[in-house]
RNA sequence: GGGAGCAUAGCUCAGCCGGUUCAGAGCAUCUGCCUUACAAGCAGAGGGUCACAGGUUCGAAUCCUGUUGCUCCCA
């Protein structure tokens, strides 16, 4: 059979993905098996599969197929976020692109057209999955919209509600002036921005000409003053206590408070008092009972109360406004300043800070289980330095703004009475009987149509922070099959981003609603970057069309590439060169096969000695490797698993093994012999597996025959076997001396097909280990192999450990050539004792020093001793003939 | 402004509850090789004052203090 000599992914990858879909492979049903499951971070239904998610779901993937082959009932399920206000945004500009307003349409028409986009493009990323290979249970696809999720999401609410952790409140708000809705605090991000100070005075009431000056990065915001205030210590102004200022171009008479909130250092000392359009101001405004002027509409621009500029752009307002206090001469000066604004998530849109009423959850009581399970260990992050960070956050824990102004989404069930209280309850129906129930007796009753339901909907974490457990119904069915056994779920594969919007809320929620942790393990990805550590996005054009790596490289490749450069939570800098080293990973695995493949067998053939000392070596090498590995993935640190697992399949099988028991060109291979072979191969091919899928599936179907229904993702890891532990050591040595053969031949120009000569003088009455002399006899091409007691004249010589090397040489030996290495080995080698004794004469070294370690430096003082008898022998041999 | 983390080879990182010549890995670089599995390869080689300055110790990349630089989180 003809194999191609490149490994060509084109064709293979969807052939077994079909396969395993079609022989159900993903699926999974509680069992008697211990359970092993992965919720998916549901990426956005607005979402495309960026490199992100390649690198985090090729992590999920590596553990879901190695759980399945450790034995475990291995369940991934994937699914989908409504992301409210990125999927509105969308549907909008969608509908304005076809001439659609979408204030003119009614909620329900509206959801119809985003249903219908969700329809369309929701379930983009998760086919896009599948050519990485995600062998997610699809069958269990959710999407936080579903009827389930949804519903699940409206009883937690008046759960919790009821229980008086939600609650209705006049704040503060992160206002979008564009997607026009609050936002959360975590969704707002903060950038410096190289913005202006503007110094304005406001003259003093009753005076002609005393003012007070004050700066402010806003002018706009004037208009809505409602006080200056200044620190109560601060002598230039002390004598403005009682009296009253006027807010400029509106003659508006305000207070002169005082308060030790302002910094005497920043501006001029004075502050002007905006409590509708800044937090701080507003908690001043509290304290002091100011008024509150809203001077914007929710747009963004400015309203009615502002008295000018009305309708126009809070930023059209600010160079206007400007001008407008130039004119009336109350600009002193307007210097250059650096701030920071806060930035819309979302949309980009700078925040403004807007009073309203807003549904908020309080977050102490939850948070105090969710830290303790985290600062117990009962939940392990990976890396554990996300630890810090999570404490502070949740120490510092401030209540959750849930409401958003949008019809995308889960809708508050909130009902309001003509009188404007409300009741909270699952249908309208259900409301009118509490607002019923309510009522004093006498009064009449409230009908239907009284009551309106709250406007807004929910925050998408509000939903997604159920996932674990909504994805298995648990929180409607709280005892039904699936939850018992799938939850708590064992790993989180997510960004560090999200620690607090997501990560933080789901511990909450499962300890509220299940008294259990919803995952035991959280890995924390790192964010895959550009080669100069720019974060890769659209604007810039830095990422890479990850289908196309696909296409072009195979999905094993990139994942072997981008696993093996990012340790947990570090970031990744990509670099194509990185998937270049996953396809020649592939291609180095193909070609072994190929080689295996082709050798001819001859099963009468005795195994000769050579090839069996080669497998034992091989034997234990594998299985001292495969210890490692199962320690790293225990670990968690998984691309250090897979680097383990390549440089064994590389290094130790390719480069070493292989070559051991190759048999001579178009020579057979001994049964024995080949059955090992391929049964190295197989266990290799398993333990790759998880990484590359595809590659290791085809190859298992190549080397052996299988039946229709078996696979490779069906079979179980290797365990660790019984190998000889001394081979290892032993083998070391022959290593050393196969490579210091190697490098005579080059430095001597012996061609390997020309065979040599070599003898072996060993010293200090050591006694020869020959274990390994066949394969030397063979990797090196001997023709002839003798111990000696004296040494051998006109030979090349080198030293391992203290044991001399001769190969024979006629007129080729540089003798000079030959002092200097000797000389050189030497005083290394003289370094090295000396270093050893200055501890072992130390007499505190040897008195506090553990035993173990005084011992290994005695050993060390032996073997180098030693050795530096041998080199000044042959030193002593080769000047005295010189 | 408050907090956390990091600094080791050209690059990405491991080592860090002190102890093997401990200074490592992969990639990149350089030198030989188209050796009948693989040039997407083989065989080799070079490369680091472990950011800097002190301290503790018989012994420090590893522990402590300070300095500098970078990153992240929060306000």
């Amino acid at each position: 059979m003809e194999i191609a000599s490149k490994y060509d992914s084109s064709g293979i990858e969807d052939k077994w993905y079909d396969y395993w879909m079609k022989q159900g492979f993903f699926h999974s049903v509680p069992d008697h098996r211990e359970p092993y499951c992965i919720v998916i971070p549901p990426p956005n239904v607005t979402g495309v599969l960026h490199m992100g998610h390649m690198l985090n779901n090729t992590i999920q993937d590596i553990l879901v197929r190695r759980a399945r082959m450790l034995g475990k009932n291995a369940c991934w399920v994937p699914g989908t976020d409504h992301a409210s206000i990125a999927t509105e945004a969308k549907v909008v500009a969608k509908l304005k692109e076809q001439g659609i307003d979408k204030a003119t349409l009614t909620r329900d028409q509206f959801l119809e057209h985003a249903w219908e986009w969700k329809t369309k493009y929701g379930g983009i990323i998760l086919d896009q999955l599948k050519k990485l290979g995600a062998s997610c249970d699809w069958e269990r696809t959710c999407f936080t919209m579903d009827e389930a999720l949804h519903d699940s999401v409206i009883q937690v609410f008046i759960d919790l509600y009821n229980k008086g952790l939600i609650y209705r409140g006049i704040r503060m708000v992160n206002w979008d002036p564009k997607a026009l809705t609050a936002v959360s605090d975590e969704e707002v991000n903060y950038k410096e921005v190289n913005s202006k100070l503007y110094y304005v005075r406001y003259r003093v009431e009753g005076s002609q000409d005393e003012w007070v000056t004050i700066a402010t990065t806003r002018p706009e915001t004037i208009l809505g003053d409602t006080a200056i205030c200044v620190h109560p210590e601060d002598e230039r102004y002390s004598h403005l206590r009682g009296k009253r200022i006027l807010v400029p171009l509106l003659n508006r008479s305000i207070p002169m408070i005082f308060d030790e909130y302002v910094d005497r250092e920043f501006g001029t000392g004075a502050l002007k008092v905006t409590p509708a359009h800044d937090i701080n101001d507003y908690n001043l405004g509290l304290k002091y009972n100011l008024e509150v002027i809203d001077t914007f509409n929710p747009n963004g621009t400015m309203s009615e109360a502002a008295r000018l500029f009305v309708g126009e752009d809070r930023f059209v307002v600010r160079r206007k406004i400007t001008e407008e206090l130039k004119n009336h001469d109350h600009i002193v000066k307007i210097v250059e300043y650096t701030n920071k604004v806060g930035y819309s998530e979302r949309t980009d849109e700078v925040i403004e800070p807007r009073i309203s009423v807003q549904w908020f959850m309080k977050m102490k009581e939850l948070a105090k289980p969710a830290l303790d399970m985290v600062e117990d260990d009962t939940i392990l992050f990976h890396p554990a330095k996300y630890k810090n960070m999570y404490r502070h956050w949740m120490a510092n824990v401030t209540d959750w703004c849930i409401s958003r102004q949008l019809w995308w989404g889960q809708r508050i069930p909130a009902y309001y009475l003509p009188d404007g209280s409300f009741v909270v309850a699952k249908s309208k129906e259900e409301a009118l009987v509490l607002a019923n129930a309510k009522l004093e007796i006498g009064n009449s009753i409230f009908t239907l149509q009284e009551l309106k339901q709250d406007e807004d909907v929910l925050d998408t974490w509000f939903s997604s922070w159920l996932w674990p457990i909504s994805v298995f119904d648990g929180i409607r069915n709280p005892d039904n099959p699936d939850i018992k056994y799938y939850y708590p779920t064992n790993d989180l594969i997510t960004a560090p981003e999200i620690i607090f919007f997501w990560v933080a809320r789901m511990i909450m929620a499962g300890w509220e609603y299940r008294r259990e942790i919803p995952f035991k393990n959280v890995y924390f990805t790192g964010i895959v970057r550009d080669k100069q550590g720019r974060k890769m996005s659209k604007m810039l054009g830095n990422s890479p069309e990850p289908l196309d790596l696909i296409r072009l490289n195979g999905a094993d490749a990139v994942r072997v590439g981008m696993l093996l450069c990012s340790p947990a939570g570090n970031d990744l800098l990509y670099d194509d060169a990185l998937i270049e080293q996953g396809r020649n990973f592939c291609n180095k695995l193909w070609n072994a096969m190929r080689l295996v493949k082709g050798w001819p067998v001859d099963v009468s053939m005795a195994q000769p000695d050579v090839n069996k000392v080669s497998v034992a070596w091989f034997n234990a090498a594998f299985n001292t490797a495969l210890q490692n590995i199962n320690d790293l993935y225990n670990d968690y640190r998984l691309s250090e698993a897979l680097m383990a697992t390549y440089k064994l399949v590389w290094d130790d099988f390719c480069s070493w093994f292989l070559e051991m028991i190759k048999p001579a060109y178009q020579q057979p291979i001994d049964g024995p012999t080949y059955m090992a072979v391929t049964g190295f191969f197989e266990k290799l091919l398993k333990v790759l597996h998880p990484f590359m899928p595809f590659i290791t599936e085809e190859i298992w179907h190549i080397i052996e025959e299988r039946k229709t229904g078996e696979s490779i993702m069906l079979t179980s890891q290797p365990v660790i076997e019984n190998y000889d532990q001394e081979l290892t050591g032993k083998f070391v040595f022959a290593e050393n001396v196969i490579m210091a053969i190697r490098n005579a031949r080059k430095e001597k120009n012996i061609p390997q097909k020309e065979a040599i000569r070599l003898f072996i003088r060993k010293n200090n009455n050591e006694v020869p280990d020959m274990t390994f002399d066949d394969l030397i006899r063979k990797l090196c091409n001997i023709s002839e192999l003798d111990y000696v007691s004296e040494k051998v004249d006109g030979s090349l010589s080198f030293v391992v450990g203290s044991t001399e090397f001769f190969i024979p040489l006629t007129g080729k030996i540089d003798v000079e050539e030959e002092l200097k290495k000797l000389e050189e080995e030497l005083a290394y080698t003289t370094g090295f004792l000396k270093k050893v004794m200055q501890k072992l004469d130390n007499v505190s070294f040897v008195n506090n020093a553990p035993v173990a370690v005084v011992d290994s430096e005695r050993k060390k003082q032996e073997d180098a001793a030693a050795r530096i008898r041998v080199l000044e022998e042959q030193i002593r041999s080769l000047s005295g003939k010189s």
